[in-house]
This record gives structure tokens, sequence and C-alpha cells, in this order.
DNA sequence: TACCGGCGCGCC
DNA sequence: AAAGGGCGCGCCGGTA
């Protein structure tokens, strides 16, 4: 049996199948079968299926118990493949493909389902057109030869692959769920924010929180609402422009403390509070949507829910089953690391070669031992920091790094000339997108800076993208997205190396996973994720110094592993 | 009534 | 110590 067949879906909700034969076409006649269930069981001897869609087939292979080992995904392919070809924005369907390939009016892209408490009902839901079996080949052969166009193949190979990989982990984590105490959640809430009085008021500890705020104002102020706290602010003679967090902490006014706390309690209670808890969370389980390649670096992003922005305090909420633990397993100074392995800086490289602490080592070399300045040199480099000590300190980083510097310096100046960047697996970048100057420019007018600043109001197709944004965006990018290519590579070798195990992974945050086994299962685990960490540096980057390690814990409750 | 931009903050 | 990159999301107030 080949190791790689195709199957597409109908409108009857049977599948068509071929193995694929070397050339990207069927190596014997398509057979239709009731289902992809039955499809896909009835062939276990199949490394890798070709599809169009992770999203639209993969949920019902995994509600039925059935798992695959790897796939293709031809619309995740797609969008890759388009993205580096500068055709940001095209449709990115399977059937967009096609029309391209033939000729055709291109269809667009279905609307984004938004999200919706308990996808289990939308799971079902077909996304995007079916399109039969040959042209879905047709699409892929087409794409094996754009893969092979670009400037590494191989490294687009693996990019394909590893984002493939990542849909089928995304499913796997959206069936599973992180395993959620709703009673431990609740007793959170109650302790943070005291009870709640019947009528569907404040609770209580906001409610004195915001009598605190009136009370140090002189004047009822509803601290919810930043323009009131503004107004209230320069009635009492003190000017803010705004009432982030930061700002209100520099401030000389008694209103100022029960003010911070009152945000960050409300904050909890409108956004994992008591009615979080009623639309997402069910029998045991948390279950947001997560979606791989969500973002434009590659991270990956969730549909509901919020699950990328849980409040440290609400994780003691995720509790393993009983006899069960979590493997919390977080990168090490990921992003440095990352940025050693691509700029292949000498220096850098040697102090990501060890596994100790990175910017320790950092600013031993280049601070002379204050390590919090060296992890904000480091930072700012990587974010395009405009002012502050970060600035002052990156002179010094310059000094020591220089490749390292250079690497990102480039990909900002890259930005701001307009040009695109890569990660280093190819994904790339957007195209700016037009700014006031642009249309001012197209339009022949000449404009002094204010009236060009004027015009910001009123130019069509105005995007608030600066030459200057454009650059830290695209600095940022080549380490983020770089190191997103590592991530996937990551989960990718970690679940094939527990595929045969009881243990789940359950959860996937930027540079930290959480796996869910057996008691007895988790040391394991723990050296899973540590081999899976070296193999996928080694994948994505090839021969490097660098080591990639993880700080893992074996915890019964999330709360407990930093 | 529905939609949209701005705000602010949670996480990395 | 400063306010740089990527997101999701709930609330508010303005507008259609």
């Amino acid at each position: 049996m080949a190791d790689r067949w195709a199957l597409s879906s109908a409108e009857d909700g049977g599948v068509d199948v071929a193995p694929l034969g070397p050339e990207g076409l069927p190596a014997a006649p398509v057979r239709r079968e009731a289902g992809p269930a039955e499809a896909v069981r009835s062939r276990p001897g199949v490394t890798r299926w070709v599809w169009r869609s992770t999203a639209e087939v993969y949920p019902r292979l995994l509600a039925a118990g059935v798992r695959v080992e790897r796939c293709y995904d031809v619309e995740a392919a797609e969008t890759l493949l388009l993205g580096h070809e500068g055709r940001y924005g095209q449709p990115r369907s399977a059937a967009a493909a096609l029309a391209r390939l033939r000729g055709g009016p291109v269809p667009p892209d279905p609307p984004q389902r938004p999200a919706e408490p308990g996808a289990q009902s939308s799971l079902f839901e077909p996304r995007g057109a079916h399109v039969p079996l040959t042209d879905l080949l047709a699409v892929y052969a087409d794409q094996q030869r754009r893969i092979e166009a670009t400037a590494h193949p191989d490294r687009m190979r693996l990019l394909v692959a590893a984002e493939s990989a990542g849909m089928l982990v995304a499913a796997e984590m959206n069936r599973a769920g992180l395993p959620w105490r709703a009673d431990v959640h609740r007793a959170v809430l109650h302790d943070l924010l005291g009870e709640r009085y019947a009528g569907g008021g404040e609770p209580r500890r906001l409610a004195e929180l915001a009598d605190e705020v009136s009370a140090a104002f002189g004047r009822r102020v509803r601290p919810d609402l930043p323009a009131d706290v503004v107004k209230a602010f320069a009635q009492a003679g003190i000017k803010v422009s705004s009432t982030r967090r930061w700002e209100l902490e520099s401030l000389d006014h008694p209103a100022v403390k029960p003010l911070i706390e009152y945000k960050k309690l409300y904050r909890i209670r409108v956004a994992h509070g008591w009615s979080w808890l009623q639309d997402w969370v069910r029998d045991g389980r948390f279950r947001p949507e997560f979606l791989a390649g969500g973002t434009v670096t590659g991270r990956w992003v969730t549909n509901g829910g919020g699950a990328l922005q849980i409040p440290k305090v609400i994780r003691r909420a995720a509790v393993a089953d009983p006899g069960w633990r979590l493997v919390v397993a977080d990168a090490a100074q990921m992003e440095p690391r990352v940025l050693a392995a691509i700029s292949r800086d000498p220096g850098l490289m040697e102090v990501a070669g060890r596994e100790t602490d990175l910017y320790q080592s950092v600013s031993d070399r280049a601070f002379s031992g204050d390590r919090a300045q060296a992890k904000l040199a480091v930072l700012g480099a990587v974010y395009g920091q405009t002012s502050g000590d970060g600035l002052k300190n990156l002179a010094a980083l310059r000094r020591r790094f220089p490749r390292a510097v250079a690497y990102v310096d480039e990909a900002a100046r890259a930005g701001e000339e307009g040009r695109l960047v890569r990660t280093w697996l190819g994904r790339t970048c957007p195209p700016a997108t037009r700014t006031t100057d642009d249309a001012v420019e197209e339009a022949g007018i000449p404009l002094t800076e204010e009236e060009s600043d004027a015009a910001r109001q009123w130019v069509p197709g105005y995007a608030s993208t600066d030459a200057r944004a454009r650059g830290r965006f695209t600095r940022n990018f080549v380490v983020q997205g770089s190191a997103a290519d590592w991530t996937l590579l990551l989960l990718a070798a970690l679940r094939q190396a527990v595929r045969d195990m009881a243990a789940e992974l359950v959860f996937f945050q930027h540079d930290e996973v959480i796996v869910h086994c057996p008691e007895e299962e988790a040391e394991t685990v723990v050296t899973a994720i540590r081999e899976a960490a070296e193999l996928a540096g080694r994948l994505t980057f090839g021969p490097t110094p660098v080591r990639f390690p993880f700080t893992t814990a074996v915890v019964e409750c999330y709360a407990d592993a930093k």
C-alpha cells in the first residue's frame, strides 16, 4: 500500500480516496467510502493523508476514535505559499487555488465564524467548498512545484509539514480540553471578589473598592469608565492622558491604590468570571478552540474563552484528573536562543549553547552582572525599543553580539523600505498597508508635515502603519516567527513521542506546553519533551550549537508550576 | 438594533 | 525599568 493517500469529502458525507503516485497523481482508481473514519481506519498503513483542510476532516475522525499519523493540509500550504509569493490576502481555499490554476473566477474565502461557546456543535459544519479529489490533487501537484521554486525548498517543505502537524495537534487539543475544576474556580472567584449579591450587582469586594475610589475623589466616580476617571483626576488637579495602570502608578493620590486593585479584579470578573465558567467549561474541561497558524508570525490563536490570557490566579482551577498529572513545560529564554540560531552570532551561539540562564550569561559578558538589564536589552533589541534603559544598553549588546543585532536591524530596515521578511523556515510577513504618505504621494499633492498629519483624518485607504512601526514589526517578526517555526516542530515531535501512551497534549501557549498524563507516565513525558526540543532544534535550524532547554514541572495544579 | 473603533489589560 | 512586538476580548459610546 502506498504510504501517501489523498482524501476528499463529498456533499453526501462520503469521501473519495486514492493512493498517490510519484507525480502527485492517483496511482489507482478513486474509491468511494461511506465516511472519513471508515476510509482511514481500513488503511492503517497510510503514513500521510493529503486533504483539503484538517479543521474540516479531522474533528470527525477524532469523534470516531480515529487518529492519523501525519497529514498534508492543502489549504494551510496554500496560505504559506501565497505569503511566500508575495500574494498575501488572495483567497486561500482549495477552490480558489484551483480557480487560479484553471483560470476561472476566483471565489472569495468563506467568512470566519465568530467565537461561540460550546464549539462542539460547530465542529461538523463544513467550512469551505468541497473540491473533487482529482482537482485537489491538481492543486497539490502545483503546490509541490511552487515549493520547489522557493529559495529554500527543503525548509518550505518542512514548514508545510510542520504547519500540517500543528493542525492535527490543534484539533486533538480541541477535542481533549484542559482539565478544569469549576468548584475550584468558583472558590478562587469568591476569595478574590467576595460574595455576589442577589440581583446581579457587583460582587462585594468590587463594590467596596468602587466606594473607596469615590470617597478618595469626594464624588461618585465609575472606576470602570476611563473617561470618568480622567475627568476626576483633572478636577483634582492631576493631568493624565490615559488610565493605564503604569501611568496611574506614578501618581500621588489616594484613589490610585483602590483604583488599580479595582481594575485588576474587574478584569477577572468580566474576562474569567462566573459567566466565563458558564460559557467555556463543560464536563470538567475548558474547551477553547485552538487555531494553528492563526497569526501572521505563525503563533497560534484561540477562538473564544481567552485561552491564551488566563490570569495566573485563575490557573488554580486547572487541575489534573485523580491519579493524573499535568506536565507543564516552558521553553527557557526561547527568543534569544532562536535569535542565536538564525543569526549565527558566534558570541550569542556560545551563550545559547549552554542550558544555564541565558540572560545571566549575556549579562556576565556585556553588563557586568546585571541580569535584569541584560534581559531588557535583549528584548528591546528584538522588539525595537525606542527609548529607555534597554536602548541605552543596546550599544553594549551590539559590541558583544554584533551579528545578532545586525540580523534584527536588517529585518527592521527591510520593513522600513517596504520589503518583505521571512522566518527561518520561510513564513513571510504580510505586505505593508498603504499609509497616508503613500496616498498623498499617489495623488500628487504636495503637503507640509502638518497638513500630512491632518490628512490622516480623511485620506481613503489610510492605515496607521508608518515606516518605523513597520520596521519594529518586521524586526520582531523574524524572531517571533522563527520561534513559532521551532515550536511547531517541537509539538509535532512531542505528539509522535507520546502517541502510544495515555498522555494527551492539552494546552499550548507560544513557548509553553501542557501534557495531561497518568502519574506513572510523567517522567517519560518529561524526557520526551527534552528530546523533542533538541530534535526540533536540529530539524528547524540544521546543525547548531544552540540548545533549547525546557523547564518542566510535574504538578497536579497548573498554578503550582511556576 | 447592529456594528465598529477605541480603550485597557490579560498572556507570551 | 519602561511602555517596543504578537494576540483576544469585553465594555463603552458613537453612528447608521
